[in-house]
DNA sequence: GCATCACTTAGCTCTTGCGCTAAGTATTGC
DNA sequence: GCAATACTTAGCGCAAGAGCTAAGTGATGC
């Protein structure tokens, strides 16, 4: 079950990495730490049809960067702060291998990646 | 010039975002943080073709993440730290637009990317 | 109550990503 | 020098990502 859980902390990842790979969600984040927006509001700055910009604002939400409630006929989009503490403990885990404080979790994590991770 | 040197810091995000996107990847860089090793070192614990797994190993290098040397019939794989502060930075950037510090640098960046940074 | 607004759904393209096999090249070891 | 090792190149197949247009739905405003 503890294996389990890594797995889900990776396809976890995944998610978010893959969200944070592309300039327009990355933007969209951006302008989301100022504050909610409606969609239509955040699809202003884009030269991009509205359907092709909405699947950027589903991919955010499927990776748990943001959530999203319809109200009427506007939907507001906040961002989760929450999720990107996953990213900064990736990033420690890594810094902690660099640094040889290869302690009990962040051993089991690397062997986790290197054995049963991948795909 | 200084719209450029936006431009190629948000395509290098775009490649190291898109590289931590993948588990075998992660775990490749995971291994790769305990200190070099060979291809065939690294490929060992994956179940995968080693074509398949060099493309890994490319993308890898492609981003920055790591560097190779080939010395004789043995490429050694090298992690690149600096790369990851580029992550690291943009994580401050954004935790700054939370937190209302919206200093000149930061602005700036989210007023680019909300522009004409995205595709 | 009819038009407008703010999405939403459906379905199409084109490109890229991630895997494979087969065959090639360049070192190394006996 | 011949075989084995360690990649490397070439090329294929399938799935997903990122864009588009056209048409649909459900609220709001006059």
């Amino acid at each position: 079950m503890i294996l389990s859980l890594m797995e889900q902390y990776s396809e976890q990842l995944n998610g978010i990495f893959q969200a944070l790979a592309d300039p327009t969600r990355r933007a969209v984040l951006a302008r989301l730490g100022a504050g909610p927006a409606s969609i239509s509001d955040l699809a202003k700055p884009f030269d991009m049809a509205l359907p092709s910009f909405m699947k950027h604002i589903h991919f955010l939400e499927g990776s748990g960067l943001i959530h999203t409630r319809k109200q009427g006929r506007v939907r507001t989009c906040v961002i989760e702060k929450k999720q990107f503490a996953a990213v900064e403990a990736w990033l420690s885990a890594q810094r902690a291998l660099w640094e040889g404080r290869t302690d009990r979790l962040e051993q089991f994590v690397a062997k986790a990646q290197a054995k049963g991770d991948s795909q």
